[in-house]
RNA sequence: GGUCACGUGGCCGAGCGGCUAGGCAGUGGUCUGCAAAACCAUCUACAGCGGUUCGAAUCCGCUCGUGACCUCCA
């Protein structure tokens, strides 16, 4: 195992080499979804980036312990602290429970996960199941004189934090370029300051999700529960903490200010931060109506697109762009996308059924270390700050050398039984571990394939060309060719 | 307006000062009943202009262009 993983700092701005603080266990807090509609490939996309990091820092032996909030109460619409709340608006909006919308999405948010074969976080605490928590946070800031109450709401006295401390610090933002940046707004009446975050809010009379706090009826500030959440389950200071890049400021940089507030401690050491998914130049977002719903691209229901692609050939396609970078949503690049894909799955099928048979070829050194030195670029690439690019180039290099050792054009005494171990156990272990890309079956008939695959033979062997190209045909129909071997007949995936 | 990214060949995308990224598409071969698959070979690059350096896609400056954040957003 290489073990020298670097990881994009996004608070000092600097690859740094990835030390644990109770090695071998991590904590991981990744911010989820708020649950008050579907989730669009955009989410998508970040939680996909995070599964691959926790992927990976499994695979090199760390315990992690991943954590992933679900949002529930306290994210308003609109402006900052004077909109409604997103789960209460919907609620009202279809009138149901507002759990019930919570509910609905967030099984939602777990079919697609599964879907896009995410694995799931250790913990996924909700907010409105800490609100005991976040009280009690909510005092200690008051305590400790960080924040002031009004009118039964709370607020996060920025100015004051910032002469202590320095609040900015991850996004880079100073607070008199935030003051004069700050539009005027009407109502905001109960803020000292416009920079002020609410931590707790006064609920009014028709604000339906309300819980008893010692300043009245409120709920909680959508800043607080990932402090809260982050600190009970993975400590005050822990090691990594991610979320898309448009939440670095300011919820990010609040909850660094409430964490310093409550503790007086650095609560991260390692903060990352994804890219956004981008549909012609344009960041993808509900806001804009420029989104893409999991299932529509499936299905390819959607007036953008003119075809439907698979979850694993989506997975790929996002995969093959590093996680920092802004990744463009096209047609074309979806279809390159899906033959690439097809060509790697092909691959894992293929060496899954290689096993090392002593044959008449003499060792090869050249190719020994050629094979060797992609394995090894394999985990040099994803300890370059989880560069899953480059680590699918490796992979797709490993797939010539599999498909030379199906076809006969390499031989496996060339390479030696430990070099084709390593071949083996690295391809399958990169693809299905780490990247989580599996196969995905056209048809549910396996044995069935192998049936018609009989028949081809026999009619080959016949020389009933007749025969063996209806055969052809039928299983392009369902999306399998036949690979016509010197040694051999087999199927695999149309590309 | 402020802050910060980015601009790579037909397309998508790695690249962090010298050593073939990779995929898709194209071209030429090997193989094949014909194909397909596979393998081998091959063609198009670093927005523009300066500078630093023995050497720059990679560092610095300027220009042009695109985007993100500054308000809810993954």
């Amino acid at each position: 195992m290489i073990k020298d993983l670097k990881i994009q700092n996004s608070l000092t701005r600097k690859k740094e080499l990835f030390e644990p603080i109770n090695p071998p266990f991590v904590g991981m807090y990744v911010c989820g979804p708020t649950v008050y509609s579907d989730v669009h490939m955009g989410n998508v996309r970040t939680f996909m980036s995070f599964d691959v990091i926790n992927r990976y820092l499994r695979h090199l032996g760390y315990k992690v312990r991943y954590v992933r909030n679900i949002t529930d109460v306290g994210h308003l619409v609109g402006d900052a602290d004077e909109g409604e709340d997103k789960i209460g608006k919907k609620a009202k909006l279809e009138n149901l429970e507002p759990m019930q919308i919570v509910q609905r999405y967030a099984n939602g948010f777990h079919q697609v996960m599964d879907m896009f074969n995410t694995l799931p976080p250790d913990i996924e605490p909700t907010a409105t199941g800490h609100i005991v928590e976040q009280i009690e946070i909510v005092k200690v800031l008051l305590e400790k004189g960080w924040a002031y109450e009004v009118n039964g709401s709370v607020y996060f006295d920025v100015n004051k934090f910032d002469e202590a401390h320095e609040y900015g610090i991850l996004s880079g933002r100073k607070i008199e370029d935030l003051l004069s940046n700050t539009r005027e707004l009407d109502g905001q009446t109960d803020k000292n300051n416009p920079l002020d975050f609410a931590i707790w809010k006064n609920a009014s009379e028709d604000h339906i999700m309300r819980w008893p706090s010692p300043w009245g009826d409120g709920f909680p500030g959508w800043h607080l529960e990932c402090t809260v959440m982050s600190t009970k389950y993975l400590g005050e200071t822990f090691d990594i903490h991610g979320g898309g890049m448009d939440l670095k400021f300011p919820h990010h940089e609040c909850e660094i200010a409430q964490s310093v507030g409550a503790t007086g401690k650095k609560p991260v050491n390692y903060w990352i931060h994804t890219n956004m998914l981008t549909v012609n130049g344009q960041k993808m977002s509900k806001s804009l109506g420029n989104s893409f719903l999991p299932t529509e691209l499936v299905t390819g229901d959607h007036k953008m697109l003119d075809q439907g692609y698979t979850p694993m050939t989506v997975r790929f396609f996002m995969l093959q762009t590093h996680y920092s970078s802004t990744l463009d949503f096209s047609n074309e690049a979806l279809k390159a996308s899906q033959k690439g894909y097809k060509k790697l799955a092909n691959g894992l099928k293929v060496v899954k059924s290689l096993n090392y048979i002593a044959d008449d070829g003499a060792k090869n050194d050249k190719q020994i270390e050629q094979i060797n030195k992609i394995c090894d670029n394999c985990y040099h690439s994803m300890n370059d700050d989880f560069n899953t690019a480059k680590t699918i180039a490796e992979l797709f290099n490993l797939v010539k050398k599999i498909n030379s050792l199906q076809t006969g054009q390499l031989k496996f005494t060339e390479i030696g039984e430990d070099t084709f171990n390593r071949l083996k156990e690295t391809y399958i272990s990169f693809m299905e571990e780490v990247l989580g890309l599996k196969e995905e079956m056209p048809t549910a008939a396996g044995p069935l394939v192998d049936a018609m695959l009989e028949f081809y033979k026999k009619a080959k062997a016949e020389k009933n060309y007749e025969q063996v190209d209806e055969i052809r045909n039928i299983l392009k129909t369902n999306k399998l060719i036949i690979k016509d071997m010197k040694s051999s007949v087999e199927w695999g995936y149309e590309e």
